[in-house]
DNA sequence: CTTCTAACA
DNA sequence: TGTTAGCA
């Protein structure tokens, strides 16, 4: 499944990611070695972060605030996630349904 | 830029 | 346990 969209693309350096979400670089590296995240890598080596990963770093910072530890974030953007693609599944059927009729 | 190690709250 | 600093 190769990601074409503009947001998937956007990319950063860790230094920028770092301060956009207002976090240290080594606590990127930790949250990408915890599984919460997996940032593109350039032939060389280095991380590239999308918009889309900045995103989910916001939320992170969100999960760790209400009190989750880094495991627990984990789950739930696992769960997020699959949730929205049942939602998006489910829209397409209403949709295919509404045409039928 | 990378990974690794150690220390702190 | 999560974060940070220093080293190679």
């Amino acid at each position: 499944m190769t990601d074409d969209s503009p947001s998937a693309r956007g990319v950063y350096g860790i230094a920028v990611a770092a301060e956009m979400v207002g976090v240290g670089e080594q606590t990127l590296r930790l949250y990408e070695r915890k599984g919460l995240l997996t940032p593109n890598r350039t032939a060389g080596g280095t991380r590239r972060y999308s918009d889309d990963d900045v995103t989910v770093l916001l939320r992170v910072g969100e999960l760790l605030s209400a009190g989750l530890n880094l495991a627990g974030v984990r789950h739930v953007l696992a769960l997020e996630t699959s949730n929205d693609e049942l939602r998006a599944q489910l829209a397409h059927v209403l949709g295919v349904i509404e045409q039928r009729e």
